[in-house]
DNA sequence: CATAAACCTACCTATCCTATAGAGATAGGT
DNA sequence: ACCTATCTCTATAGGATAGGTAGGTTTATG
């Protein structure tokens, strides 16, 4: 389950590759916009930006812009940069810090091998998705949706 | 991330699965087999109990049996048993006890959308791995080690 | 009836998640 | 030079949840 850290950075994030034209957007104007506690969402930027997604500018006039397009962001590496991984036991994640207490033997332990093959499901999922492919599913959906409330009228 | 307590089902099923023959067994040779706290064991099997996936035998000569054959207990079911549900967010359990309050409106939430994809990749992972897999991954994981290692004697 | 087991209710504790406060650093405009 | 709008950093607090424990109760066997 991901936490709420990571889905109001991923509402966040959308924001900004909605609305961003190359100047800096406000904290403040994220956090009203997309309804996150305005303090909570300053360490979540500060996360991002950290884990290079995003650049800010400091001073006057400044703001939070993506770091690179909203199509070279996957989800993956945001929901790795706030869950530290996306692995279902700990001892899958890019930051091993040794095993799993649980499991003996990692070559052996059964509940590895079949979290290792989940983990890869969803590594080609979170991967493979970018920021562009969230915002472009959203606005097609809403877009469907709209369509068929004005043929319902 | 699953829990500590879904750890330990998988390890206990997984004994269960290997060494039951059909005579029941007990709550303390599995906490004593697998090193899994007997009285925290004791509320996880209630659960797998409670969820069909194990039988009990109560008073002298007791204990805990499958309920199914391995090869029909998928581990799905066992994660969905002691996790309630695998989804990466609630708003997409079967349990739905309704919206997230971050998406407004479901349909057209590109987390939601998303998150979708990912669990449906979990799913079909999930729900097509039985415990008699994970046996079998374990086992064939072990006999492969064990060569190599006389090999190299 | 004695004993061996599972069953049930309640409880405790540490950790993490969510959120907040306030002072500090930096840049822009005048 | 100064004021102000920003982000930045450190510290903290409440609540929920995970992990674990204790002790008594019920049920079956012999």
């Amino acid at each position: 389950m991901i936490s709420k850290k990571t889905k109001y950075a991923l509402k966040a994030l959308g924001y900004l590759a909605e609305h961003s034209v190359g100047d800096p957007i406000l904290i403040s104007e994220l956090a009203k916009e997309e309804n996150i506690p305005r303090k909570f969402l300053e360490a979540i930027l500060v996360a991002l930006r950290k884990g290079g997604v995003l650049k800010s500018k400091i001073g006057k006039g400044g703001g939070y812009m993506l770091a690179l397009p909203p199509a070279n962001i996957t989800i993956g590496k945001i929901v790795s940069i706030l869950e530290g991984g996306f692995a279902l036991v700990e001892c899958l994640n890019d930051n091993v810090k040794g095993v799993c207490e649980e499991c003996g033997d990692p070559a052996c332990c059964g509940i590895r091998l079949v979290m290792s093959d989940v983990k890869k499901a969803i590594d080609s999922v979170l991967e493979s998705t970018t920021l562009a492919d969230m915002v472009e599913k959203s606005d097609t959906a809403r877009q469907h949706k709209s369509k068929i409330m004005d043929f319902s009228i």
